[in-house]
DNA sequence: CGGTCTCTTGACGGAGTTCAAAGCTAGTGG
DNA sequence: CCACTAGCTTTGAACTCCGTCAAGAGACCG
């Protein structure tokens, strides 16, 4: 049952079959229908999720009513609102299945327990926080410093399986553009490459 | 010789006397000159680096020969290019001291040795390294969904002191514009609040 | 004082947005 | 299996935000 979660867990770091039992005493499989919330403002995000079937999305609902879609996860990827999850204060994002999918939800309650019985996965956790604050650097120095033209290029390269996973407005959501003109954009490269 | 760091940690994890006698050996304390590079690609940032006194900046050298600024350190921030602290891989971002001051250094080599050693560090490096996620998901938002006015305002509100302390070209570099328009932004804004 | 470095100001151009309308696609019910 | 609808994508015109270039005004060293 989570044959997938921890086989990603050893690619980081090495869990003796005694320890992926007992981890998997730690996780709860979910079951997502489309466009269902797994965090939603302001209850606090109380669990990280990962995917295993599906594609979540993590977005900020600002005072005018617009989304801005700062995240997407897929299969193999965990997500959750860190802000709230960490310090415990009412959820700011939204995370949101974008197809119906299965997710393996582990509670913050539950995770001090887990890191004093299954000591590696300090390890792995701390791999995976290191990895996104390195890609989030990136995605700064992106978002300040080229065009759209790049950062879509940019986004296609990095996510190819996304492309045509989700649609076009959340894509030009989250490079931080209209969707008219993310159309825009692809008219003008295609023209470009040809 | 190291009161302002164990205060400074103290206000986030409860260390011994004995715990910080035993920090100060694993520690270096290093006197800066203005402009003096503390990380400088393609050399690995084989430390992190915590501003006693003074200001760092964290930057990227685009091909095109412009910087990109990514942040700021004053007293009592941590620094360092984490890309490369956390891989050993080349550093990419360059790390300068903004004016002369003195940083406490701590070498890659010795932080495992130290965190076994006194293993409330972790929690406080760990809360470091959450904060970093918060805060960078945070301007990643404001980058990709805010004017420029917006962001300046953002800016002065939740760094003053450095408003007044580092060359206004270089804040126009943090928020992602020129140093010019962010001149035509101040006019403008002190237009409407008069 | 002189020279360099920073900040300002203005004219112009390009990147991206807004609004509106039309075309396309996929799901849904008959 | 078709017809309809609702949502997504494209296209275009007018507008705003921001960059580029160039020139001038301060400010800070020597």
């Amino acid at each position: 049952m989570f044959e997938t979660i921890i086989e990603k867990i050893r690619e980081h770091v090495t869990l003796s079959d005694d320890d992926a039992a007992l981890l998997s005493t730690y996780l709860e499989v979910r079951k997502l229908r489309k466009n269902q919330l797994l965090v939603e403002p302001p209850y606090p995000a109380n669990a990280e999720y990962f995917v295993v079937k599906g594609c979540l999305r993590h977005y900020f609902l600002d005072e005018t009513g617009v989304e801005h879609t700062t995240a997407f996860a897929m299969e193999g990827w965990w997500m959750t609102d860190l802000q709230s999850f960490f310090t415990g204060a009412p959820s700011k994002y939204h995370v949101e299945a974008l197809e119906e999918g299965e997710v393996i939800k582990l509670r913050r309650e539950l995770k001090d327990e887990m890191f004093n019985k299954i000591p590696a996965l300090n390890i792995y956790f701390r791999i995976l926080y290191q990895n996104a604050i390195i890609s989030q650097n990136e995605r700064i120095l992106n978002a300040l410093s080229t065009t759209a033209d790049e950062r879509y290029l940019r986004f296609v390269k990095k996510y190819p399986a996304l492309e045509n996973r989700v649609p076009q407005y959340l894509i030009a959501s989250y490079l931080g553009i209209t969707p008219e003109f993310l159309s825009k954009v692809k008219t003008r490269i295609a023209a470009k490459k040809s």
